[in-house]
RNA sequence: GCGGUCGUGGCGAAGUGGUUAACGCACCGGAUUGUGGCUCCGGCAUUCGUGGGUUCGAUUCCCACCGGUCGCCCCA
């Protein structure tokens, strides 16, 4: 085999599938609870949407896009992230017109990012995400807050860590950048090369940065809490306050910035602490980005949301050892044994198929004590024999894997016994 | 993008500069003419990641590339 999957691909094969099936149906169970409805837009957009929506200063835009040509000449991308094609969708469609406000939208979409690949880092990647456009009530970020933690705790993960920030609004976002520009000036030259373009760019990102966590000037750096204008602090404060109402605990982290430029006042990031979960932790990462909507061309639109890699929910299932309830077992096996059978057996498991049973036979040639093992592989509940000695009675011999009793039906009822047995009796749906 | 490490059958895993690449699991067949277990016997790698090079000869040595993995940057 020559052609592999690109790098930091992956095929998602059965056995994993099924797992990826049962964590996305438990969340749209959770989105539909909180009354969010699913949105699908392209996998690919204008570069410009992201280069203005995301921003030109970050890393998604600088470094980390699939771009190309198409053949008409347009630039496109492979969208790195949800959030800029979500207002999109909302402004090109008009959502803001619609009479239901807030606008409450989910999706599960594939996104691109040029990265070095390692574990819980691939260039395709899953996100389930959510966007809530129209409001500017802080109940909202609650609530959209605790969409995450809910799909988490449902899942069954209990180490994990809540961290929020606020960047305030434009006034406050502004005399912040001040104060610290004004800081870290004076010490522009013993700071890492990244961070001394940041310092022009984005110095909120000074503060994330790892290699200069050590630098003196770190710790007394001011702090975004102490720059926020009353309106922008009494926001956090509800936020706050509506968390605790509903029994969230969080840690205030001045210094979590997140990655993207639209991000204003509430920025929150979920982690694992899961023992042996690796260098990257954070499950889930989103904010408040009013602002977004008008940008890309928009009425003043207020949002927020975020969006959460469904690989690393994975990974920290995994981590905590959280099985998922998933059951593998196969209804029925038809054993046939014989030439004679075949045109019977495929006659059969035709009509069992459609009258609700779930059912498979063997297409190997195999023997019939092969056909057993395979039976068994399957862990089905029944396997139905069908010889040439049942075949000239009209027969079919239906025996109960676990207990291993076996009785003879004629092929006539056998339809209506595999009902009763699995169905109750009642057929399918 | 940078650094470390690794790459042998479906899976796990030995191994050596030289004519047939151990072993275990799984799978298939037989002993047992039609019933799931056990036992025994047999079968199962003509690219040892890919491509070059050194050599009489390379899976084994060298180089490059590809990919995984860990860490850095950053994030989901």
């Amino acid at each position: 085999m020559n052609i592999k999957a690109p790098r930091g691909t992956a095929d998602v094969l059965p056995g994993e599938a099924k797992k990826w099936q049962y964590v996305e149906n438990r969340i749209k169970n959770i989105c539909d609870r909180y009354h969010y409805n699913e949105i699908r837009t392209p996998l690919f957009e204008h570069t410009e949407l992201f280069q203005r929506g995301v921003g030109d200063s970050t890393d998604i835009v600088q470094k980390e896009m699939y771009t190309f040509e198409d053949r008409g000449g347009r630039s496109l991308t492979l969208r790195p992230e949800g959030t800029a094609s979500v207002a999109r969708a909302f402004v090109q469609n008009k959502l803001y017109g619609d009479a239901n406000q807030p606008v409450k939208l989910f999706y599960f979409m594939q996104m691109f990012r040029y990265e070095r690949p390692q574990q819980g880092r691939m260039r395709q990647l899953n996100q389930f995400g959510v966007e809530v456009l129209g409001s500017a009530d802080p109940a909202v970020d609650a609530e959209v807050i605790d969409l995450a933690m809910t799909v988490y705790k449902e899942l069954g993960l209990n180490s994990l860590k809540l961290v929020i920030n606020s960047l305030g609004d434009q006034e406050s976002r502004t005399n912040y950048r001040e104060a610290l520009v004004k800081h870290f000036t004076p010490h522009k030259e013993e700071l890492c090369h990244d961070c001394q373009s940041r310092l022009n760019q984005n110095p909120m990102r000074i503060l994330d940065c790892k290699k200069d966590r050590e630098h003196p000037s770190m710790s007394t750096a001011p702090s975004i809490l102490d720059y926020l204008n009353d309106e922008s602090s009494s926001y956090f404060e509800r936020v706050k306050a509506y968390l605790t109402t509903m029994g969230l605990e969080f840690e205030v982290d001045p210094n979590l910035v997140r990655g993207l430029d639209y991000y204003n006042h509430t920025a929150f990031e979920i982690m694992s602490e899961a023992e042996g979960f690796g260098a990257i932790t954070t499950l889930a990462g989103g904010g408040r980005y009013n602002g977004l909507v008008e940008e890309i061309g928009g009425p003043d639109t207020p949002g927020i949301g975020f969006g959460m890699g469904i690989e690393r929910l994975l990974m920290a299932l995994e981590a905590e050892d959280k099985e998922l309830n998933i059951d593998e077992q196969l209804d029925v096996y038809l054993v046939a044994v014989g030439d004679e059978t075949k045109e019977q057996a495929v006659k059969l498991v035709h009509e069992l198929r459609n009258s609700g049973i779930q059912i498979d036979m063997d297409y190997q040639g195999r023997k019939m004590k092969a056909q057993f093992k395979a039976a068994d592989r399957y862990r089905s509940k029944y396997v139905l024999i069908l010889g040439e000695d049942e075949l000239q009675k009209q027969v079919i011999n239906m025996k109960e894997m676990e207990t291993g009793e076996q009785s003879e039906v004629s092929l006539h009822d056998i339809g209506e016994a595999m009902q009763k047995k699995l169905l109750g009796g009642k057929g399918h749906e």
